[in-house]
DNA sequence: CGCTGGCTTGATAAAGTTCAAACGGGGTGG
DNA sequence: CCACCCCGTTTGAACTTTATCAAGCCAGCG
């Protein structure tokens, strides 16, 4: 939930983990200008191509930022949840090479590219802080990009899961080996590379190898060490400050 | 090569197409401090979870960046050329999540981070260009996540020879549909996510179709118009500064 | 002139796709 | 409150792409 006073304090909040701001950086974050937006599932809410002017943070939901194919259909690049800043990749650029789009209901704060530039400018600590956090989706792509090209599909989903599941306690939406799962069979195959067929598949046998239990949009990791064996993981790319 | 005077000036020619910078910014890049090192092809550059306290600067020929696996071998995260600087991506994390190697036998200059840090703390203009050369990287990034995940090896490829000639056009190293090839078919499997023996098919099979002609090391885009089409190729990503 | 590293080819197997149909369950309107 | 509907899920069968294994080839180099 968007918090009533200051929306942007979970900014504060994200970059802080990594970073000492002082008050009057924390300030200066807080009173950055936003536009609260709701929207509705499955909606647009950045167009590729589109100007970039500003970016947005998550303040609820889940979003994801894809690319389109005219033949081949999507590939969803990125999932986004409450604290994260999908669009900060365009900051410096002039128009987002990929479109964003809500997975869930989503509640997203607007912030002017210009305001945040002024401030990574007048606070070098901010600008390293928001800086970090683009090196960190980029730390995560690469992780993705590894999983499309070496790894098999059950391989693809324990690494999903696995990520997912460490961003989401990260911010307290997530614990005890359960996390929310509003990704639908074909948001995972346009993520992972696959058909929803074969997803539909995958997720049955790790389901029936006691790995994972799914049911109505919760997820349950019951074994954590052989799903995390499955894929591989090393969470240390997440740079999660605990 | 590396010219004689000022190896740096490679930064500034690069940051500089984006960017305008006064004189004494352009004096600041210039007189980073640098070692310069040759490293002989093949060989790591720097090894995935050392700390990093420095980043490289390639000054003379290709170097990529990889994930290695357990089981799957190797996952080649992207190629570098001269003007590129790989591991800006480690500049505000602790660590590479990811390991350096050489391509052919390469010249790169080291910068150490704390001195990098430094001028972007002092020179908001050249912090901004930086940080949007990682930006791009990042972009880079997704257009290979989107080839892996919805891509058949043939529009991979496609893709890859397009994105690398106007790459190395932009630095004076290509032109009029040659290019360079000094990446090995088990090289080029590794990035795309194949066997060297498919990747020995689809460029047999490419050859054969007209699109490209490959011997020594020299590969000519006899096609652009066909290759592009066969990769839905849009250069925007790239960002280059025309 | 023989070695060696990379390239090429063939045969077979596995992983994932495609097409098509049926199922299920939660929300809606009658 | 129940029947219906719809979206997402599940299943089956045939097919494609890519992997695997294994052997032979070629060109440049010592």
């Amino acid at each position: 939930m968007p918090s009533s006073g200051y929306p942007l304090e979970l900014i504060v909040r994200k970059l802080g983990g990594a970073t000492r701001f002082s008050q009057a950086e924390q300030h200066a974050l807080r009173d950055l200008p936003a536009t609260i937006w709701t929207v509705e599932a499955q909606r647009d809410i950045v167009h590729e191509g589109d100007p970039a002017t500003q970016c947005c943070l998550v303040l609820d939901g889940w979003i994801c930022c894809y690319h389109l194919l005219t033949e081949a259909g999507r590939q969803i690049l990125s999932f986004h949840v409450p604290g994260d800043l999908p669009d900060l990749q365009c900051l410096h650029l002039p128009r987002p090479d990929f479109g964003i789009a809500a997975v869930t209901r989503a509640t997203v704060a607007f912030v002017p590219h210009a305001k945040l530039r002024e401030l990574a400018n007048g606070f070098p600590a901010i600008a390293a802080a928001l800086w970090r956090e683009t090196l960190i989706s980029a730390a995560i792509h690469r992780t993705w990009i590894t999983s499309l090209g070496r790894r098999d599909a059950r391989q693809r989903l324990a690494h999903l899961i696995c990520e997912l599941y460490l961003r989401l306690e990260a911010v307290g939406l997530a614990d005890e080996h359960i996390l929310p799962m509003p990704l639908r069979q074909p948001d995972l195959a346009d993520a992972l590379g696959l058909t929803s067929v074969h997803m539909n598949r995958t997720l049955k046998a790790m389901r029936t190898d006691g790995l994972i239990s799914l049911r109505s949009r919760r997820l349950e990791i019951r074994d954590w060490a052989g799903l995390s064996a499955v894929a591989e993981f090393d969470p240390q790319y997440l740079h999660l400050s605990l």
